[in-house]
DNA sequence: TCTCTCACTTC
DNA sequence: TGAAGTGAGAG
């Protein structure tokens, strides 16, 4: 029999709802959102026997069938001989018994990130995928050690700006353009026990950020049921889509399911990590970054200065040149007796081309921030031990980093929170403003996380190695970048979650197979579960990508296409979205609030779930990421985020909301200096410029007093050759360099 | 600003 | 030994 979307199963039976099917119409919201047909559609039916089925049309049937025979391991049995994939009923309705864990995040390699924040929060994106530098890596505490979790990653754009690196600065350069579409990147050890979790550092350095709209490395699912915590289409993936230059916060989710089926019904309980946040680049700007890197990452080692590495080599290259200019200068003036002075100028030049140099403009960076010099000892330090053995080493010395950031300058202080969204407040962040009923409301925000100055000093284990006193001074830093988290529950409908989960089974089964248990390889694979009720003529929404630079609406098809042909091949356009439906759908982005603060765009939060959240609305409008009140429209659909606006450019390097920063109470020291941040960043760069340029000079003063005339201008025009030669100290901040 | 290639590295 | 991860640099 066929199921119409109105037709409730009879709970009680082996599917209390239709994985696929809401039990009710949709809201005006959730309408606004359909008018779009696909061409292709498989039909849902529920056989006699009260398992579901899947009825594909024939045309489309061989691939997804297909997609699907991996199912069977998962112990969910379908025949793969015929159209129809019957599923295994579920053997309980109701949600599991949750237990109360109260879980901890507790960011790993801290002071890198910390540094990283400080440098200029530049990520490298490329084509093919780049991993993230700094490594996110957490540790978890506070879990139910016999539950299973599943943990996730994503990246959510921080504002909707675009940014330019200008006079060594970030500063916004317009509006942000098209988003990308968003990606959760499951961690592959997931689903896992709450003590596995616990043991060891959990790490998603494998996760690529990539700039390439076309990357495969992507699939999609849709739960267009208002029941699931998730609506919407969501993405997976190993490769996440960014904007280059602008800018994101990534997030970590921890969730408590015991099945990857039931990830979209299940608690998510979300950390946010400020210091994270990064602006994605293509190429790095600023030499703060790449020296952290080279410093740190192990595959950059190559251009570390104390290596036989290329850098290394290019600089004996420089040298050499500047040999031959030197020689081809005594030919040309002839006297020997000069060659005493020459010889001294050839030593500068020599030294500014030897890896001291290196060390020199190193040593700039490290006046240009006070408190980084601590920080870079301390890096260069651990480089001895290697990166991991330094990773290692910060999890259980993060007091080292602790006068870097209280005892830094206002420069330092500025700089550290400039891109610091909202500055947020560390209890700001905190939304512990959850209605006692929130488990049960899709757009209740409850707090999961006491702070990580809490966690740590509960935390057992880990601790135990941290002195009290250590313990005691990095409270407060901590508590500054205290991870704001944010915790859904919704225990849904058990029917219908779950039901859903015997959908998702079927397809997860298959990406189970592959290197990463939910990532199918090598070819994507786009599940629409909303094209099923597409076809039912309930439910039908444009989901696409919108590609930069494109005019007009222009969208390339992602659900519908892309399941019909099972194997991501492209086919024809759809068509328009509808006029009066909401700027996520005239953006075609195919994102969701997944894993998002809420379970509902805010478009759907309006007319759906906005008297549901009013308990949630204290807590958001303090939440730079949940600010509903204070977001202005969007032309984008931004299924995560609710940036705040960035008053003007005065203050780019600050999205601190002024609320915010009033209601950072003991913070008020970092709230000032947020205010004076763009100045205080001047002062920083122009310290770093003068540092700079007296070390030059430095250089050159030694010589002047036996140069004269031409010999100066000799010597300058050596200088002049070596700059472009070799790029030497003034290169490093490529646009600094040329700043007064 | 981006993309590609290169030489170098780790694993 | 080769795949993969790096920044530099050319275009």
């Amino acid at each position: 029999m066929s199921l119409s979307m109105r037709d409730p199963v009879i709970p009680g039976t082996s599917m209390a709802y239709h994985p696929f099917l809401p039990h009710r119409a949709p809201d005006f919201a959730m309408s606004a959102v359909l008018g779009h047909q696909p061409p292709f559609f498989p039909a849902l039916t529920l056989p006699p026997n009260g398992a579901a089925a899947l009825s594909l049309p024939g045309a489309l049937a061989k691939p997804i069938m297909d997609q699907l025979v991996g199912a069977a391991e998962t112990g969910i049995p379908f025949s793969s001989l015929g159209p129809q994939a019957h599923l295994r009923p579920l053997k309980t309705m109701e949600p599991e018994e949750e237990v109360e864990d109260d879980p901890k995040v507790h960011l790993e390699a801290k002071e890198l990130w910390d540094q990283f924040h400080k440098r200029g929060t530049e990520m490298v994106i490329t084509k093919s995928g780049r991993r993230m530098f700094p490594p996110f890596k957490v540790r978890c505490s506070g879990l139910d050690k016999k539950a299973k979790y599943i943990l996730l990653m994503d990246i959510i754009a921080a504002d909707d700006c675009r940014y330019k690196f200008h006079n060594s600065r970030w500063m916004v350069a317009g509006k942000a353009d098209p988003e990308m579409p968003k990606r959760m990147y499951i961690h592959p050890d997931s689903p896992a026990t709450g003590e596995q979790w616990m043991s060891k550092v959990v790490t998603f350095h494998k996760l690529k950020l990539t700039n390439n709209i076309s990357d495969k490395h992507g699939f999609t699912l849709a739960f267009p049921s208002d029941h699931a915590t998730w609506q919407g289409n969501y993405s997976f993936g190993t490769q996440t889509i960014l904007n280059s230059m602008h800018k994101y916060q990534p997030r970590f989710h921890i969730v408590r399911a015991n099945d990857i089926l039931k990830l979209p019904y299940s608690t998510f309980r979300t950390y946010l990590f400020p210091e994270t946040e990064f602006i994605a680049v293509t190429a790095y700007q600023n030499d703060k970054i790449t020296q952290l890197k080279i410093d740190n990452n192990p595959f950059a080692k190559g251009f570390r200065d104390t290596g036989n590495g290329r850098r290394e080599k290019r600089k004996q290259l420089t040298l050499q040149s500047m040999r031959v200019f030197d020689e081809r200068h005594k030919k040309e003036n002839g006297t020997s007796d000069e060659s005493s002075s020459e010889q001294a100028a050839f030593n500068c030049f020599a030294q500014s081309s030897s890896p001291a140099v290196s060390t020199v403009g190193t040593s700039n960076l490290k006046d240009l921030c006070p408190s980084e010099g601590e920080s870079d000892a301390e890096a260069e330090s651990k480089e001895e031990h290697g990166p991991e053995a330094c990773d290692a080493a910060k999890i259980s010395t993060t007091t080292s980093e602790e006068p870097c950031r209280d005892k830094g300058s206002p420069a330092a202080k500025a700089h550290l929170f400039a891109a610091e969204p909202g500055g947020r407040p560390r209890d700001g962040g905190r939304l512990d403003k959850a209605s006692p009923d929130s488990r049960h409301s899709p757009a209740t925000i409850s707090s999961s996380t006491r702070g990580l100055g809490a966690e740590e000093r509960r935390s057992p284990g880990r601790e135990g190695a941290v002195t009290a006193k250590a313990e005691e001074a990095r409270a407060l830093p901590q508590e500054a970048f205290a991870p704001l988290t944010c915790q859904r529950r919704e225990t849904g409908r058990a029917g219908a979650g779950l039901a859903a989960c015997v959908g998702l089974t079927a397809v997860l089964g298959h990406w189970g197979r592959g290197k990463h248990p939910f990532i199918p390889h090598p070819s994507p694979f786009v599940l629409s579960i909303r094209s099923l009720l597409d076809h039912m003529g309930q439910f039908c929404s444009v989901t696409g990508v919108a590609r930069p630079g494109m005019t007009g609406l222009t969208f390339e098809p992602r659900e519908g296409l892309m399941f019909a042909q099972g194997m991501g091949a492209a086919v024809g356009a759809v068509g328009p979205s509808p006029p009066a439906a909401p700027a996520r759908l005239t953006r075609g982005l195919p994102m969701s609030p997944f894993g998002s603060l809420f379970p509902y765009p805010y478009t759907y939060m309006a007319a759906a779930a906005a008297a549901s959240s009013a308990a949630a609305s204290s807590s958001v409008h303090r939440h730079p990421f949940l600010n509903l009140n204070t977001m202005r429209p969007r032309l984008r659909y931004s299924p995560y985020s609710i940036p705040v606006p960035v008053p003007d450019s005065s203050s780019l390097l600050t999205t601190a909301l002024p609320s915010m920063a009033a209601a950072a109470g003991p913070l008020d020291g970092k709230a000032a200096t947020l205010a004076a941040s763009p100045a205080s960043v001047a002062v920083d760069s122009g310290s770093e410029l003068n540092s700079r340029s007296s070390t030059l000079s430095s250089s050159s003063v030694s010589l002047s007093p036996k140069l004269c005339g031409e010999k100066e201008a000799a010597t300058s025009e050596l200088q002049s050759i070596q700059r472009l030669v070799s790029g030497l100290e003034a290169k490093p901040d490529r646009s600094r360099s040329e700043s007064p």
